[in-house]
DNA sequence: AATTGAAATGAAAACGTTTTCAGTATATGC
DNA sequence: GCATATACTGAAAACGTTTTCATTTCAATT
């Protein structure tokens, strides 16, 4: 059934000319003659020619492929990033082959490597372990970006916000207004968000004075699931709290929900602060106050700096900063 | 930079074997001898080698990559059906190229030929407008399976849950909750799964007798935004409601939001039914009762067909059926 | 010891492009 | 009109594999 494709010496017959011919036509080459230019590109049409990418890519060097690594498709974070990647690659003629690492860092490394086998031309990771020990061991040879990690060393190929001072801030804005016992919600433990976050959260509550009750600390895992659980945790302590700083918007959701199967109001009780700012933030009841992060441009802004390293151009990361979306969940303690 | 990589002539020497040695055991030829592949094995470890997937994809014909093409990548069923693919790849060798066809019919086929040049083996269509026509001047010639649609003489290559009778199970559960007032909001316009949630609730309708009020039918597009603006104009229309069906979950979340704006409670004063029960449902506030849909199930049944299509077994697509789960946001009318 | 056949191997031809290199037209300046 | 540069063009060599086909090896039969 697979009928032999038309392939570009067929074109070349076609048109008298030679295969070289062709490929200058395809790949707008200036050193063709108009005369013979048409007579190609009406070849072409006629029999309906599309380049064979998997030929251009072995001798051309460049499979005009990049991959993305993401740690876990399904989330909210991580989708909307590798969203944006792949939308700024539109009209670049790279496609995207998009793994997933499953938040394993042998997987990680395995993948990284399926994708290197398949010659891509660069590579956006979007989370994910690997230290930069493992990332050189890994031989790359191309340009690569990291979203949502910083490396160290490594400061100019990575994309992130400030994980500490957005989570400073989140954690300031609560005790400004008002709260003294303020839960936090970790997020995926060995995360480095996570951990940055813990500890902007941490020294939030140290700078005003406020002392750290470890009862109201809960190891979640960025899934609703996991914030339900934390006020379960905090309440089977018989610790009070008037405010909950959850590492992401899912766990944030989770403790809103937990919170109301226990009749404990949202914000009058108690105020709960997310994390992203994802699509249902907004739309949640009542609508979350959360750190916003520019996810989507991150995205972008990453295809953008990889597309300039490919070309061999000077690349530049704009600073993004995550910004505090005050809505619904919040108020004043009392 | 770019150091010319191992090749499978620098194991061939290394081994003091034939190129075609190295290759055979590359891809576990039983014709080989032990003590040879002993030889090789050691040569590719030592060197570190990785074949070249371009050009093993160039000569055998399989690119081991597989097209992905959603309609949205942000979008929470797309994203959990794409995830069901991609995981469902694991360990077959294949990886995923996956676009983005933007909800642009012509885009659509764009991508796809991009794909085509490529040199997929296989094709997963997530939702998508190409009708089976255009389908077929694209002249794939490679196995395709469509996931969230039906289109017609291709059922056995079509995965989706029968979304009329969904929409008319979740209509008629309201109804028997004493419902007469009930309000849709509609997916996307022209999205064929819109088009059959929207029959299945005028058939639920009419089956009780119960007339549709016009009024109360808003075309929205999938986004908790038309949520929202549904509810703005039915009750600009000045029509009262005890209920809602909205055409997704996202959707479902802004009519609780803008009933909860307006002081009108859910479920006490209007129930409110979603569709596809994403992860953020069960964790709403009041939790969503809403039609499931096994989104990544959906997913795995693609690549799996897929898979046993590419490799010419006889594939199986077992029935898939979404599954109501009633939860707080629906009450008995009264 | 000669014959057979299967198992193992290598030489060389693909696969469909790009790219280098050597040319051949064509135009430019004198 | 001739040299010379410049614009085109084509032949052929890559690119790194797999695969075909012919050949060698070697154990099992006669």
């Amino acid at each position: 059934m697979r009928n032999r494709s038309v392939t570009i010496l067929d074109i070349a017959e076609k048109a008298c000319v030679s295969p070289a011919t062709v490929s200058r036509v395809i790949n707008n080459s200036v050193l063709v003659k108009e005369s013979k230019r048409k007579l190609v590109t009406d070849a072409m049409d006629e029999l309906g020619f599309r380049p064979n990418a998997l030929a251009r890519g072995l001798v051309s060097g460049r499979s005009m492929s990049i991959g993305v690594v993401t740690q876990d498709i399904g989330s909210p974070l991580y989708d909307s990033i590798a969203m944006g990647v792949i939308r700024g690659l539109k009209a670049s003629g790279y496609s995207a082959i998009l793994a997933d690492g499953l938040w394993r860092e042998n997987k990680e490394a395995e993948v990284v490597n399926t994708l290197l086998d398949r010659q891509i031309d660069g590579l956006v990771l979007i989370g994910g372990h690997l230290t930069k020990d493992e990332l050189s061991k890994l031989k790359l040879g191309i340009p690569v970006i990291l979203v949502g990690r910083e490396v160290k060393e490594w400061e100019d190929y990575c994309i992130s916000i400030d994980n500490f001072s957005a989570a400073y801030e989140a954690t300031k804005f609560l005790i400004e207004l008002g709260h003294r016992r303020i839960g936090h919600v970790i997020g995926r433990a060995g995360h480095e968000d996570s951990e940055q976050r813990l500890r902007g959260y941490r020294e939030a509550l140290a700078n005003a004075g406020i002392e750290l009750i470890p009862n109201l600390i809960y190891q979640g895992d960025f899934s609703p699931q996991s914030g339900v659980l934390a006020v379960s945790s905090f309440m089977e302590r018989g610790e009070s709290f008037s405010a909950v700083f959850a590492g992401n918007d899912l766990m944030a959701m989770g403790v809103c929900r937990a919170l109301s199967q226990r009749s404990i109001r949202c914000p009058e009780d108690v105020s709960v602060i997310g994390f992203d700012d994802q699509t249902e933030a907004a739309y949640f009841v009542p609508s979350l106050t959360t750190m916003s992060q520019p996810s989507v441009e991150m995205g972008g802004v990453a295809s953008a700096a990889l597309l300039d390293m490919i070309a061999g151009k000077p690349h530049e990361i704009p600073t993004l900063t995550a910004s505090l979306k005050v809505r619904e969940s919040t108020q004043r303690s009392g």
